[in-house]
DNA sequence: ATTATACTGATAATAATTATTAATTAGCTA
DNA sequence: TAGCTAATTAATAATTATTATCAGTATAAT
């Protein structure tokens, strides 16, 4: 049975174990914890995470686990540059897996009728950051974008 | 004494009784409180004020004033447009005067070294905003960016 | 001027996050 | 591999930010 989760665990997806290097590579130490964190947001890639929501699917598999310890990993994990911190439309903080460590934040469109949030893998920010650059000197690392409007649906009705 | 405030409150600000017939054509009262409250944004225009900032600096003048409402007057002129709500890299929860109620707000360079942060009051977005609605059906109606680097100085030290 | 009702101040309540502390554990060292 | 040490954890207290409550007050409509 145990062997049965560890090859679920290790089948899941081949960065699991890039990540847990991450950790180690930061000079944080690999607990059972924080590999249960780090699952979790594994296994929910596309949602945008409150704390509350991540503690609320580890206690399902892992009671045992105290919400401080969740708080505590998920700002390790967000300084790490593992997730992504951000704010939409509702006032909660919430949390999502990066989507790949050297590229951009991704764009979020958030419709203000129905609270959709669509999710924009592109960058798309190039000729603007650029425009930073020559006009006020100031070099772009990193951005994170919020467009409020209508979504197709809500646009239609 | 009074009419030389009252001289300083009425050159001060054209806009000021703009803002004054907005919050009526809105249905609420124009209370002492309120205008208070809307003469402290305005007083402080080009920050990025908290809450606690705010009351600070009301207190200053007018002690009588209770936090909350403050509180619920800053609600009350962001839902109005007449400020926008936004959060920095420190994640306190901020308002500043918007600058235009019919434009798009505005962007935010933030400095990850000093903590800088440079206005940007140029729009820029509309190419890709345009892309979003061919792209997805979205009709953008406003945004929020912030754009997270090296200012000048920083650059160059 | 009177009056209905929205608004305010003071403070209690709530919610989100952080700090504390004794006990536990990862991972280095012998 | 056992033992050690510092990092980490669980439980919970403390803190901070924000919202709700409610009796008293002030706005603006009549």
């Amino acid at each position: 049975m145990a062997l049965i989760i560890m090859e679920r665990v290790d089948g899941m997806n081949k960065n699991c174990d890039d990540f847990y290097n991450k950790i180690k590579e930061n000079g944080y130490k690999l607990t059972s914890q924080r590999k249960i964190v780090l699952n979790a947001m594994l296994e929910h890639e596309d949602e945008h995470l409150t704390v509350e929501e991540i503690y609320g699917y580890i206690k399902e598999t892992n009671p045992e686990v105290g919400l401080a310890t969740v708080y505590r990993n998920i700002q390790l994990l967000n300084e790490m540059k593992i997730v992504d911190k951000l704010s939409l439309a509702d006032g909660f903080t919430r949390y999502e897996l990066s989507n790949d460590e050297d590229s951009h934040t991704h764009h979020h469109l958030i419709c203000e009728d129905c609270g959709k949030v669509i999710e924009v893998k592109e960058d798309l920010m190039d000729s603007i950051e650029q425009s930073f650059l020559s006009s006020y000197g100031f070099l772009v690392k990193d951005h994170q974008a919020k467009f409020f409007g209508l979504c197709d649906d809500c646009r239609n009705k």
